[in-house]
Formats: structure tokens, C-alpha cells, sequence
DNA sequence: GTGCCTGCAAATGTTTTGCAAACCT
DNA sequence: AGGTTTGCAAAACATTTGCAGGCAC
């Protein structure tokens, strides 16, 4: 059994995800403890993110093409990421999909677990796009 | 209208993903392809599957937490990956998942698309998983 | 000949790792 | 004291980009 420590660092890491309202980056909580403590390094942050997860204190969310978001939510629930500014929320399906995966003809795999991402646009951009396109501009495809 | 000339990279890629069995990474298509061309570039590669993929003569599947892999079957369908090998391969889902976006709770967000990638462990790793604990050693947890 | 495409190298973005010093228990 | 954890820098990894020369049309 490998021992664990308090330390500081370990901590801020904790509270940061913890106090999010959203689904920060490894970057995000980095620059959000660095304004209290000035002197942590990213790699640590990284480090004790890694440790939460395997922990199952929090969950990384992988999205496609871009950097780890990480959720304080650890029941189970789906995630959908707004292709124009890349925020990441959660995503409640009704009803559950339940996907059995002894439906699934996969090939002689043993099937475990999957994922959904789920992509779109967020209100707030489709609001700046309403009031762009007014105006003749187009924001996105 | 944007030309689109005729070379013998493009040539190359598009030909590497065509006869692939499996489901490469854009690395795995350069090594293929260096046997017979030794001199193409890795960003040849690169841009090629880009162009390939925006023609939507190939597919990009996109896995979490590692380089993208390339199909060349068009239909939609879903993807798992071994966790052991990392190998990717096609999965059908019987009865067709049939996830409407409108039954969604999405928070306002206007959903376009999902991508599903189930995880698991292929038949190959799990028979040398069989052949490993059946003396002792245990290959994954 | 125009300008897209290639090869090379360097840059990018995200995450991990090696190492010596600092810290926890 | 002994083993963990930190901070820093450098490496690792996948992919993109700038640029000068080459090739398609």
C-alpha cells in the first residue's frame, strides 16, 4: 500500500476542481491556483489531477482534439463541448440510452466501457452569432 | 473553387488507408508508405489525410488519449479500442442506438453531432492475457 | 508561368519525466 | 531519517506551420 501525503499543493489542486462551476482544463486550474500561490509548477498540478482520478475523487473528461477537462461529478453522466469556444458541460439523457454491450457484435472484444461526446453550440454563442448575423457577419459554418 | 492537383504523395496516402485492414495512425500510414517512397515527408502525410478527410474520402476516428487512426469505410458506424494494444476496429450496435438529439436535456445547447468509442479488450490480447495468468502473471489489472 | 505541393526543420500544444532540493510523518 | 512530493527544465508525443524550391497544369 503506497503511502499518500498531505501537502498544500495537493490540496489547492483539490479545492480548485472542486470550486469550479465548469469543466476546467489542467491549464484553467493551474492559472486559477497560481493567483494564491504564485510558486506552483504545472507539472504538479498535473501530477495531483492524475492522482484525483485514479483516486476517483474526480473524473477526467477527454474531448476530442484538445486538452483534458476534469469534473467534480463523478456520477455517471455525458458530456457535450461547444465547438465554437470549446466550454464543456454536462448532459443529461432521457431516457438512458442503456447501451448493453451484450448487444454489441464487437468482434470477440471484451467490451468494459464507452464514451459519448457529445458536440454543439452553447447558448452563449448562439446568442453572439444571432446578433452577428444581423449584422451580415458569419461566425461560423 | 479551391484547384486540387494530382500527385504522387496524395496518391501514396490515399492508397496506404485504401488497403489497410485495420485502422492506422497517420504514423503507422508513414512507415507503410516509406518502404516503397522513402523520401515523403511526415507532414506530407499529415496534410494529405487532412485533405482526404475533408474530401470525406476517409474517416478520422478520433480515441481518447492517443493519436488519431484513419478508416476507410465511409458508413457510419462506432469504434472500440483495445486498451491493451491500442488496436481500433469497427463495432455494429444492434438495435441501432437511435439517440435523438431532441430527446436531449442539453442545457440550450444546440446539438449537432456525438461520437461513441467504446473501450475493451481485443480477442488477441485476451487470449495472451489467458495463456500469462494461467501461470501467475497478471497482464493487466 | 502561376501558384499549389513537397520536404525539411522548427514551432505548437499538451502532458510526462529526470533530477536535486524541500517537505511530510 | 527515509521516502514522497515539489519545482524546474527538458523530453515526449502528435500535429501544424513557415519557407524555399519543385512540380502540376
Amino acid at each position: 500500500m503506497k503511502e499518500t501525503r498531505k501537502t498544500i499543493q495537493k490540496e489547492l489542486v483539490h479545492e480548485a476542481v472542486m470550486v469550479s462551476c465548469d469543466h476546467p482544463t489542467a491549464e484553467q486550474i493551474y492559472d486559477s491556483i497560481i493567483l494564491k500561490h504564485p510558486t506552483i509548477s504545472k507539472a504538479t498540478v498535473y501530477r495531483n489531477l492524475n492522482l484525483l482520478v485514479e483516486d476517483g475523487i474526480i473524473l477526467r473528461v477527454r474531448v476530442l482534439g484538445g486538452p483534458d477537462h476534469f469534473d467534480k461529478t463523478i456520477r455517471p453522466h455525458y458530456h457535450i463541448q461547444c465547438r465554437v469556444c470549446k466550454r464543456v458541460d454536462d448532459i443529461e439523457v432521457s431516457p438512458d440510452l442503456g447501451i448493453q454491450t451484450k448487444i454489441i457484435n464487437a468482434k470477440g472484444f471484451e467490451v468494459d466501457s464507452y464514451e459519448i461526446v457529445f458536440t454543439g453550440i452553447c447558448p452563449d454563442c448562439l446568442e453572439k452569432n444571432a446578433a452577428k448575423s444581423s449584422e451580415g457577419a458569419q461566425v461560423w459554418n
